[in-house]
DNA sequence: CCCATAACTGTACGACGTACATGGGGGTGA
DNA sequence: TCACCCCCATGTACGTCGTACAGTTATGGG
């Protein structure tokens, strides 16, 4: 086993775990992010990890934890309440997105965050601020982040990501598959088999999905 | 290892196999789904299992399969299309709330199967008849499959689900956690507590967001 | 009766998470 | 200077997982 190298010289630390599995989770996949894996990133041994987490679970809260921190919520300031909102769902968006392979494990854990509560906490401001009472702001800014969580989870394939080329070659024999079907049965799905295998332009996909939302909120007060 | 039980006699079968994968991811989680525990509960050899799945990624697209085909789409009908989308967004989310173990399942695999084809067929012609192009029908239709899978997940417990006691334990104790937070900084946070931990109504939860998905959309088209 | 095929068994391998006991080395107080 | 302690890491082992590969039985058509 390769004595510790360059990057890791010295002492494990936590922190240093958890940017080595961020990295190695973008690289490959949630699946690739193992005890044994990272032990041997810093050349160490398995074991020498639980002197800094209890278990692979408290490792995962962790890289959520390193997750949601990233999150630049924009300053509280005077602009209507649903564009402001709009502009936290777009930083906490902005925050997951580089990180697809990560983003589920926020699901369960932003209320267990420091940095989620104060999340959590402006929304559910804003949607008080907006008209809702207590318990439904809860329910629908819980359904507000798990939904754009799910919308940066969705373009992560499980696994490591594949080469450009072979990416391509996928994408190809999917819609392929799709553009065959009997077109008596399945002509909208045909029509849309180019942007049901891959959205033409991410930011306009997170944009339009966005817009759903916070738009629905409107409706809700209403009814 | 205990010669075929009762309920298992004769040969093994695809559909046999997956209907016990069902139950026993709905009794003790998904994890607990294991090519080894399907084997002994039909008392039979792992590796019997290959002989009828080629992987156990393909009994997981079985299982998906399975709960998709669940979906009782109801008849295509004169209604405006938004309430009959919405029927149809109903329909799919009550065929998977009862396995939010396998729910999440879904959400790579409607495509690959017949009936998930057949709902998005039905989801983007009515997008497409409340005025969305064909691209945009795709990305927004995308998103609400995804979406609604999302909350139907949401309610999962990763692993065995918690009997009753231990259930109300957790929750206790988190909403205590959340309720203890400093009320200068948290007001909203625990004004919502109850609300956050657990809805009053599944029902209510399912439908309010249901209501803001498809009334975001008509949003979308006046945008 | 023969034998191809379908269905299943047996054994083995390399991963995984982690319990438990052990060891060392650097900073501190004597 | 030395002894001590405790942080940090090691070493070994166990039980689990998915599954590759080869061998065995049951069944039914020629």
């Amino acid at each position: 086993m390769a004595k510790r190298n360059e990057a890791t010289r010295g002492r494990l630390s936590r922190e240093a775990i958890i940017v080595s599995a961020v990295a190695l989770a973008d690289a490959e996949g949630l699946d690739a992010v193992t005890i044994r894996r990272l032990a041997q990133e810093h050349g160490v041994t398995p074991m020498a990890m639980y002197w800094h987490f209890n278990d692979k679970d408290s490792l995962l809260d962790g890289l959520a934890e390193h997750l949601i921190e990233a999150v630049q919520l924009p300053e509280p300031g005077d602009a209507p309440w649903d564009q402001e909102l709009r502009e936290i769902l777009d930083a906490f968006l902005a925050a997951i997105r580089p990180h697809p392979a990560l983003a589920g494990l926020a699901m369960r854990r932003i209320l267990a965050a420091e940095s989620g509560l104060l999340i959590a906490e402006r929304v559910l401001g804003l949607l008080r601020r907006g008209g809702f009472a207590p318990a439904q702001a809860a329910e629908v800014g819980t359904f507000l982040i798990c939904s754009i969580i799910t919308l940066a989870v969705a373009d992560a394939v499980p696994g490591p990501p594949p080469t450009g080329e072979e990416r391509e070659q996928a994408l190809r024999d999917k819609r392929a598959r799709l553009e065959s079907l009997p077109p008596g049965r399945y002509p909208n799905v045909i029509a849309a088999a180019p942007a049901l295998v891959v959205c033409r332009d991410e930011d306009d996909y997170f944009s339009l999905n966005l817009d759903l939302l916070v738009g629905g909120l409107h409706g809700l007060r209403r009814g």
